[in-house]
DNA sequence: TAGATTGTTAATCGATTAACAATC
DNA sequence: TAGATTGTTAATCGATTAACAATC
């Protein structure tokens, strides 16, 4: 038998599915509940519970980064929340820009729900001069002459842009090309974007249409 | 050569994977714009390009419902947009309300993306007597008393939730025993709901954390 | 007619689940 | 020890894609 130099077990992170990374910030989201809750331990079994998913395709999620839990006893909650927390690079805090400063940007730049979790938003954008200087809630309303600017001196690589559809394009070039790289876009629209630039979308209109056809 | 009476060739709506049903809306959005353009026709790849799917998915998808195309020519904008519209039941318009008057409450309330794409904000509701009353915008804050008066008088089906995540599960089942049958939940947490009813979701920090891995 | 594009089939690809040996 | 639960394998299930005959 010839002897075989035995390959690190690596964790080839390009190897790793997109739709289980989607899935670890949900398992991160229980997970702090329950620490809120002073819950010490769990397992795959009541993760699922919570979450309505499959024990099964918890720990097989989990398994393409290592092992974190023990036979007969679980998960540690603090220790599997850090965990994920790093595999996520969410232990740090990242700075956020919001693009268009109506209702929705508004509202979007006070939700406390994102400094709570991880994310600051530094500064709040509109082309409006009309909008500019005023607050937006606690946010003094930039104009888009200072993206650059301000981008830089936050190294900001995330940005929500709350502008409407027709411009939604046009202003996600415009961080792009300032640096931003990962776009959260509620303008209801698809964007075209270079590879290494990632965006999610979140259109509410499109969850209830959903749904409205199984009523 | 026995004579088979033919089946129908049946649209069996429980046979439509979920997966295929959550991606009408993102055609039907698609095919507005372009009605919107003044486009007369179009082709399963040029929606295909717009959205950054596959072709052959958008046939296949639309394959499930009837045909719809013409070999050569494609799909008229209007008349696949129709279809949609009425495969997913958005031929009317359907009453909505919100529960919680927040901050993010009173955005989502007075949202008019909304209005235009077939849904009226009909009430919104919180259970804080401090915000009875005071407009939420436009709109009018009920207490929660009135909330099963509200759903009947408007025969209401969907509801936007948009309070505190320890108080959604409560809520839900508040809105859930006075006949609501879908329900968008803003708020961070994971909801146990009986069969019949449905739920999505939206958490923009989720959507920040995925693409945080990638950064 | 020639070119374009559908609707559909079959193949491929990928994700989920069931099951269980290992072990705390 | 007995019971519980992990991590992993293999099987199943389901979704996507490629390809093309049909036909406008």
């Amino acid at each position: 038998m010839s002897e075989i130099v035995s390959e690190e077990p690596e964790i080839d992170t390009n190897t790793v599915p997109d739709i289980v990374v989607g899935r670890l910030p949900l398992y991160l989201r229980a997970l702090s509940e329950m620490a809120l809750a002073d819950k010490h331990f769990t397992s795959s079994q009541e993760l699922a519970d919570a979450l309505g998913i499959s024990s099964a395709q918890i720990r097989k999620d989990l398994s393409h980064f290592g092992e974190f839990g023990k036979q007969g006893t679980g998960y540690a909650v603090l220790g599997l929340r850090d965990h994920l927390r790093n595999i996520l690079q969410l232990d740090r805090e990242w700075p956020l820009i919001v693009v268009g400063a109506g209702h929705i940007g508004s509202a979007v730049a006070n939700y406390t729900g994102f400094a709570e979790r991880g994310f600051r938003v530094v500064a709040v954008f509109d082309n409006n001069p009309a909008r500019v200087g005023d607050g937006a809630g606690t946010h003094t309303v930039y104009a888009m002459n200072d993206l650059n600017a301000i981008v830089e001196k936050y190294k900001v690589r995330h940005a929500m842009l709350t502008v409407p559809a027709e411009a939604a394009q046009t202003v996600a070039e415009q961080v792009i090309a300032v640096g931003i790289r990962a776009i959260l876009n509620y303008a209801p629209t698809t964007l075209a974007v270079p590879v290494g630039v990632h965006v999610e979308y979140i259109d509410p209109v499109l969850h209830l249409q959903r749904m409205t056809y199984y009523l």
